[in-house]
DNA sequence: TGATATAATTTTGTATACATAATACATAGA
DNA sequence: TCTATGTATTATGTATACAAAATTATATCA
């Protein structure tokens, strides 16, 4: 294959894909507010296409969970409730679990060389305290640990679970007081990995979700009161 | 609310819908066959409904993994390879022991009491040797258990991924051989979820599924063969 | 004034139309 | 015979059209 026609496939994105994935960002980051309509010719108007895209994408979203239908009259931004997202933590908990006790088996070396930087990477990133760096480093970490389990499915659910709350990532990476925290779990992590002990990895990541959590349902229990 | 009036939500269902469930049934049963392309104009006259709601069902069979988008040639049912399975598998042992320890914690003794009663009608169908009612008493049993963990994700996740392996099902419960050990892992489950055990419930339920993964992948060595 | 019926508007659900990319076929040339 | 080019066909991607339901506004009557 010749390098110089290798072109960007990205380019040839359908539009129903660009939608999905600008109307799938905008509610995982807020833009798009819990309960908001999603009506079709004013976002076909505002992205400048026609309704079908459109409706392709909300399909999509549909089937993700995050609007719901209501019959002859179109979707709808679903509500994030404290116990819906319980229930994904719980879930993401276990899966999480899952990754790194297969992680353990199945990392080669080579990945556990690109952990341990993305450890320090993440080390690096909250020493110098630039929040959305500090998320892609973390971000990245995880991605590691999921993929060495070679279990697509998984890395699929796995990726799919943290984005139900990308709107609270900043919740526990903005607590400078849990930095160290952070840090440690991560170190943590890598080296139960790095000494294949299941045991320990399992541990390790439970807790490091029930931190999160932890910050997260502090987090809404604020946002009701306001 | 007058009961008069009270209507099959069903009836209401959008096209696009009906035609969801019907190709994923078609997919799941193996009607529609791994490979095999789905040409919209085709499956419109077939079902006799207009592109739209072929297309909107497709987007939602795509986000599900079910069939594979080929840029500008379409959609086509996703093969099911060996790998994928065990990989289907690994994530759902895993949300599976989650299920029953989460039901060791919170199943009510009502739920329990039906429960109970799944166990034996599973039994029952076993002993009667009707290959379809097992099928059925299986997926209730299971369904009462995941119910009883109160967390809807984790319910909608492990029956996508129970019916990623629809096409399957038949294969463990086929062989009669089997048929005890399934009704004592069954037996097992119950008792270790009435005795609020996690931690046997947990290696029963995880055990259940190494079985069925051995038929299953003894079943796809056979059909390669083949 | 207030309640109710009716008309107008909006929005979804479905069908169809049109443009373009992909494919298959056929034909011409080496 | 094989390759290449051009054309016809098919299928997707997108836009638009139309019908029915839901909502809102308006008007009528007690």
């Amino acid at each position: 294959m010749d390098e110089q026609f290798q072109v960007d496939m990205d380019e040839f994105l359908p539009l129903r894909d660009v939608v999905f994935n600008t109307l799938r960002k905008a509610i995982l980051t807020g833009t798009l507010k819990p309960g908001e309509r999603l009506m079709e010719v004013h976002l076909a108007n505002k992205l400048g296409v026609s309704r079908t895209p459109i409706r392709e994408a909300i399909r999509k979203l549909e089937l993700e969970g995050l609007v719901i239908m209501i019959p002859r009259r179109g979707a709808e931004v679903a509500q994030i409730t404290e116990k819906s997202l319980k229930d994904v933590l719980e879930v993401r908990r276990a899966l999480d679990a899952l990754s790194v006790e297969l992680a353990c088996d199945r990392i080669t070396e080579e990945e556990l060389g690109t952990l341990k930087k993305a450890c320090d990477d993440f080390e690096t990133a909250v020493r110098e305290k630039d929040v959305s760096v500090i998320a892609k480093a973390d971000v990245a970490l995880h991605d590691i640990i999921v993929k060495a389990t070679g279990n697509q499915r998984l890395q699929q659910l796995v990726n799919n679970l943290a984005e139900q709350m990308y709107r609270y990532r900043f919740v526990y990476i903005k607590d400078e007081s849990q930095h160290d925290k952070l840090i440690a779990e991560h170190k943590e992590i890598f080296e139960s990995i790095a000494g294949r002990d299941k045991e320990r990895a399992s541990r390790a990541a439970k807790l490091h979700i029930d931190n999160q959590e932890k910050s997260i349902i502090r987090q809404i229990h604020l946002e009701i009161k306001r």
